[in-house]
DNA sequence: CCGTATCCCTGGAGATACTG
DNA sequence: CAGTATCTCCAGGGATACGG
């Protein structure tokens, strides 16, 4: 059992590197951008989404982003289990982070994502 | 003499990966943020900004993003030598990016980094 | 379905020394 | 000053198998 998760009281050169600490890890930022466009999302459509993420790395990226506060994960027990991540208050601040990574993505580099 | 250097063709699953694609790289985001305020810098001032990159770290993302067009690279032939780095019209326009995240960080971070 | 626990390997990245 | 060239290491992350 390892304590590790997050970067709090670490210092910071620039904002940037601050926000980077928060969602800079590998599958934080495409997840944020399927949650921010769907509401809510089960632990399998996020594999859908990401299938380059493999499901330790998933549930990890998951675990960090919840340990900041940035998205909520719910439990249904119910058989078979059911999960569901949304995005809290605090996550819901970063939308103008992903839109504006989003809508650059569509303009500059068009032709390059499956549409 | 490797080729590498950058994920051209590469599909995407999302816009927001295919951005990540130009700008994801570990130091990236910092650099530009950087570039931006300061509109030019040379090598040692960006270290001086950056020190936690070491040199081979800081020009290697300095290549790439000079491959992908984003940043401009001037030598002047002087002794010492004197290089600057730019952004690029293409670069300019991660502005709204890089932009969105330092206030996320100013606003949400904040005490998390040195004023 | 939604994860965890292990094993294992590679390449990302640091340290150091050197050059035009 | 502005980089390059090597060597090295270890931890980030993939593959696989299993558990509630």
């Amino acid at each position: 059992m390892t304590k590790k998760i997050s970067n709090s009281e670490k210092l910071f050169h620039c904002p940037v590197e601050a926000t980077l600490s928060q969602i800079g890890g590998k599958y934080k930022m495409i997840i944020l951008c399927h949650l921010i466009h769907d509401g809510t999302l089960r632990y399998n459509e996020l594999q859908k989404y990401i299938p380059q993420a493999t499901a330790k790395m998933l549930t990890q990226q998951l675990k960090e982003l919840e340990h900041d506060g940035i998205i909520h994960r719910k439990v249904y027990p119910v058989v078979p289990p059911k999960t569901e991540y949304s995005l809290t208050e605090r996550g819901k601040t970063l939308t103008d982070i992903i839109h504006s990574m989003r809508d650059w993505g569509r303009k500059y580099m068009a032709g390059s994502f499956e549409e």
